[in-house]
RNA sequence: GUGCCUAUGGUGUAGUGGUAGCACAGUUCCCUGUGGAGGAAUUAGCUCGAGUUCAAAUCUCGAUAGGCACC
C-alpha cells in the first residue's frame, strides 16, 4: 500500500498556488482538485461509476453524519467506507466540526452561511453561550455537545472521539477536530475559538498517533475568521505540527477570500498539500488556487443541481425559468459532460417541473463536470505555464 | 319538460352579512467543510343581472352552465 504523499509539479510564478500530485492509499489526487461531496457515504443522486466518469477524483464524506447513521462501527464492520460504498478512489472525511457551527451558531438562522453579509450581525451571544436546549450543540474547552437532528439524541464530540470515529470509517485524508465560527463572531470569541482549536488539533494529532491504523493522513485545520493576525498566528501554530496537510476553514469576507487564504499560504509548510473547506464557486476556486490552495470540496454544484440551478461558464442558469421550456439546445454548448451530449434543456426543464428524479441526477452530472474540469483547466494553465 | 342541488384565482377547495384564506400549478429569487432532491417571495378569484341592507361571496328573485332525480 502506497504511503501518503504530496509532491509539486509547478509553481505560479510569483504567486503561492502550484499544481502537484497527493498520493494516497486508494490512488492519486492531481492538484488542484474539486472534491465532490458525498456526505452520507453517497455523493447525492448519483452513482460512484457516474461520479468516475464525470472525472471526480477524490471524495469527501461526514464524520457527523456517519457517525449518527448508520454508525461508524458499522462502516468499519462493513470493511470501511471505500468498501461499503463502492468507492475505490482517495476519500477525505470531515472532522464533524462544521457541525459545531451549523448545529450552532448558525442553527434556525437562514440567512447565516460562513460568509459575512449584510444583516445578519445578531449571533455572536448566541454562538458563545448557546444551549444545547435552544441550538443542537454547546461547546466547551473539551468538546462539543449536541443534539441528533435526526432522532434529538444527546451525543459527545471531543477531538479523540471525531479521530476514533475516523479510524473507523477509514478515509484516506482526516481532519482535525475544529470549530468553524461565525463570521459574525466577533474578535475575542474568534481568537478564544482558534486557540481551542489549536488546543484540539494537539488533541487530535496525539489520538491520531496513539490509534495509528492504516495509512490514514491527517489534515490539521487553520482557523481565525477574517483577522489577518489571527489567520497568520493560526497557521503558525498548526504549521509547526507534525500534520501531513492542511485544512483552511471558518469564515471569510466574501471580497477577500483570496487574501485570507493567501496569509495562510504564505506560512503553512510550501511541500504539505492544502485544502480550502468548504469553497465551491468558481471564481473563489480560482482565487483559492492562486493563493496557494490546492484542493476544495463544495456542496454547491449538487445541491444547486438538485435545486434546478445550472453551472455556466456567463454564471449561472436556473433551468425552470419559463425561457427554457422550449429551448432544444443543450445545457452549455461545447460542454462534455453526459448530460449536455444526450440532453435539452427543455428536457431538463421537464424532468424539473415533474419532480423526477432523473433531474437532480442529470443536474448534477453537468454541475461536478463544469466545476471538476474548470479546476482540471486550471491545473493545465498551471502546468503550461499559463498562469 | 318538472323538481332538487351546485357555481369562489389556471385546478381543487375554505369562507352564512362587515378585510376572500389555503393547497397545487404559474412566475422569480436563494443555496460555499449538506440539519437541504430544500427554502423564500410573488402573480392571479367570488358566473351574470336585479333586489333587500349602512354593508352581499354570503340573503331573495331571475338568467346561464353543470349534476342528480322523476316523467
Amino acid at each position: 500500500m502506497k504511503e501518503f504523499g504530496f509532491k509539486i509539479e509547478k509553481k505560479i510564478p510569483g504567486r503561492l498556488g502550484r499544481a502537484g500530485v497527493i498520493t494516497t492509499p486508494h490512488g492519486e489526487i492531481k492538484t488542484p482538485a474539486f472534491v465532490t461531496v458525498g456526505t452520507k457515504a453517497t455523493v447525492k443522486a448519483l452513482t460512484p461509476e457516474m461520479v468516475n466518469s464525470l472525472g471526480a477524483q477524490v471524495v469527501l464524506a461526514n464524520t457527523y453524519h456517519l457517525y449518527l447513521q448508520p454508525g461508524d462501527d458499522l462502516v468499519a464492520k462493513a470493511g470501511g467506507l471505500h468498501k461499503f460504498m463502492n468507492w475505490q478512489g482517495p476519500m477525505m472525511t470531515d472532522s464533524g466540526g462544521f457541525q459545531v457551527f451549523s448545529l450552532g451558531a448558525a442553527f434556525g438562522e437562514g440567512g447565516v452561511s460562513k460568509f459575512a453579509k449584510e444583516g445578519v450581525q445578531k449571533i455572536e451571544e448566541l454562538a458563545k453561550e448557546d444551549d444545547v436546549t435552544v441550538k443542537l450543540a454547546k461547546i466547551d474547552e473539551d468538546g462539543v455537545t449536541f443534539k441528533s437532528h435526526i432522532d434529538g439524541s444527546l451525543h459527545r464530540f471531543t477531538p479523540e472521539r471525531s479521530m476514533q470515529i475516523q479510524h473507523n470509517l477509514g478515509a484516506d485524508i482526516i481532519f482535525a477536530f475544529d470549530e468553524c465560527t461565525s463570521p459574525s463572531a466577533d474578535y475575542d470569541y474568534q481568537k478564544q475559538a482558534m486557540e481551542r482549536t489549536h488546543r484540539w488539533a494537539k488533541r487530535s494529532l496525539d489520538e491520531h498517533k496513539k490509534i495509528k491504523a492504516g495509512e490514514q493522513a491527517l489534515f490539521g485545520i487553520v482557523q481565525g475568521g477574517r483577522h489577518q493576525d489571527l489567520r497568520e498566528e493560526s497557521a503558525r501554530v498548526i504549521g509547526g505540527m507534525d500534520f501531513d496537510g492542511f485544512g483552511i476553514g471558518g469564515s471569510f469576507d466574501k471580497e477577500d477570500m483570496g487574501t485570507a487564504v493567501g496569509w495562510v499560504s504564505a506560512i503553512l509548510p510550501e511541500n504539505k498539500p492544502r485544502h480550502l473547506l468548504g469553497i465551491g464557486e468558481p471564481e473563489d476556486i480560482l482565487e483559492g488556487i492562486k493563493n496557494g490552495a490546492d484542493t476544495f470540496d463544495c456542496v454547491t454544484p449538487t445541491r444547486m443541481a438538485r435545486n434546478g440551478t445550472l453551472m455556466v461558464k456567463g454564471g449561472r442558469l436556473n433551468i425552470l425559468n419559463a425561457q427554457y421550456r422550449e429551448d432544444f439546445t443543450p445545457i452549455e454548448e461545447g460542454c462534455g459532460c453526459y448530460t449536455c451530449q444526450h440532453y435539452t434543456r427543455a428536457y431538463l426543464a421537464h424532468l424539473f417541473r415533474a419532480k423526477e428524479m432523473l433531474a437532480g441526477t442529470l443536474a448534477s452530472v453537468h454541475n461536478l463536470y463544469f466545476l471538476i474540469h474548470l479546476t482540471e483547466q486550471i491545473r493545465q494553465d498551471i502546468l503550461e505555464g499559463r498562469m
